[in-house]
Parts: C-alpha cells; sequence; structure tokens
DNA sequence: TGCATATTTGGTCGTTTTACCATACGTGAA
DNA sequence: TTCACGTATGGTAAAACGACCAAATATGCA
C-alpha cells in the first residue's frame, strides 16, 4: 500500500468513523430531512449543549456536514445526502446478526435436547 | 428517542464504528475480492498478528464479517457484501470536501488580490 | 507424542475520545 | 451599549482504543 493509498483509506475510515457515533449517526438521520440549528437538534438528545457541538464540529471536519450561520443561529445540514443510502444494508449487517444469534440459539437447544436423550 | 430505537441507533453506529479505522476498513476491502486467511490479510499491514487478529474480532463482532476455519488457516469473509457499496458516497464526500478547500484557497487568493489593489 | 505453523488472548501503556462544567464569543433586541 | 440568547471553546477526568510483547491455543505433520 503506497502513501496515496493509505492516505486515501485514512480519509475513508475518518468518514465512517464520524458516523460511527450514536449521537452523530442520529444527528446525520435528522438532517435527511433538511437543515436543522443545533438546538432543534439538541432537542431529543440528552446531553450538554457543548457535547452536541463538539459532535457538529466532528462531522464537520469530516465532512460530513455543511454549516451555515444566519442570525443567532447556526444552520447545519448534510453535505452529500447519500451518506445515509448506506443505512438499509447497516441494518441488513444486524438482521444477519441477528439472524445468526438465532441459528446458534436453535442449534444450542437442538445440541441439548441430544444431549438430553 | 425511547429505548428500542437507541439500541438501533447504537447498533448502527457501532458497525459504522467498526469500519472507521484505516486498518479494518482496508481488510474489509480486501474481503470484498472474497474470502482470506488472516496471514493473506496481514501481507500488506505492517502491524503485529496481534493487532491484526483483534481488528479482525471487531469486525466480528461488529457482524461485518463471518469467520470459517479450516485446517490451520481462519477465513474471514464478508457477511453482508453491499457493505461496501456505500465507498462510492464515501469518495463523494471527500471529493466534495477537496472542493471546498480548493473554493476557500480561490476566495482566499481572490481576497488578498483585492486587498494588493 | 512432539514440533512447527496459524491465530488468539492477556497484559501493559501511551493516546484518543467523550462527557461535563465553566467560560467566551457573536448577534440581534431593547 | 447592555442584555439575553444561541453556539463554540478550553479544561479536565474517566473510559475506551490501539499497538506491542509474551504466552496460550489449535491443528496437521513427522
Amino acid at each position: 500500500m503506497n502513501a496515496k493509498e493509505k492516505a486515501l483509506i485514512e480519509a475513508k475510515a475518518n468518514i465512517l468513523k464520524a458516523l460511527g457515533h450514536p449521537t452523530r449517526l442520529w444527528m446525520a438521520e435528522q438532517l435527511a430531512g433538511g437543515e436543522k440549528c443545533v438546538r432543534e437538534l439538541a432537542k431529543n438528545i440528552d446531553a450538554d449543549f457543548s457535547t452536541i457541538s463538539k459532535h457538529l464540529s466532528i462531522l464537520k471536519q469530516a465532512g460530513v456536514v455543511d454549516v451555515d450561520k444566519r442570525g443567532k443561529q447556526v444552520y447545519y445540514r448534510l453535505k452529500v445526502p447519500c451518506i445515509l443510502n448506506f443505512m438499509p444494508c447497516v441494518e441488513a449487517v444486524l438482521q444477519a446478526t441477528a439472524q445468526s444469534h438465532i441459528e446458534l440459539m436453535q442449534h444450542k437447544q437442538v445440541v441439548s435436547e441430544i444431549e438430553a436423550l
């Protein structure tokens, strides 16, 4: 892996990392419905404003969101909305994992039934 | 946000977080070409085997990869291959960010030219 | 059985992340 | 200008992360 490839993979990982926190992912999903100011985003999160502000700045520095100050408010919006097209596949991973667990449980069930004979 | 929604968003964020590390993202991309054993994956990474193994276990516990032991080797593969369909959009974010930087630079250039008058 | 290979696990340690609090900054209204 | 509101920044402490080394485990072969 040369330096350019390495830099690219680091940049991409950084974006995924920015979305890899519940609060930040939630905020990104909220922004799918259009821009929102910090106060609106904070409304449903149980955390300090400073915490929320820092999360938003992480999303911003990752390039996930864009900022627009208008009057006293600061509005955030998704910079590249396709970022959330990913979610159905992420949910598929969750389902596949849940399915594995079910199968594992069933397997254990069968094993213990056999052992009980 | 109720408990169920919270759990869902945490689970999704956890998957993104798992992919949010250069080494893990790189390994996931390698697996797009089909299953590989640890040694093969390690070949192009400059890190201890134990480090690589731990990264793989994070991917596994996140449900991104599946494991299959065959003989002395342990083979890893993507559990839900669509996970990498996301990359083009991630790259679009990078491009958009790069574009902003260019525009910012151009803007600064213009400003300094004006100021030089 | 004993050994080499392939991978994982446990321990340690420096770094990063995250949350909170206090405080600063910027803006519009009075 | 002063105040209140909305948001950002700095500091700090606890927790999580990531890398390495050493040691453990599992497998196939001599």
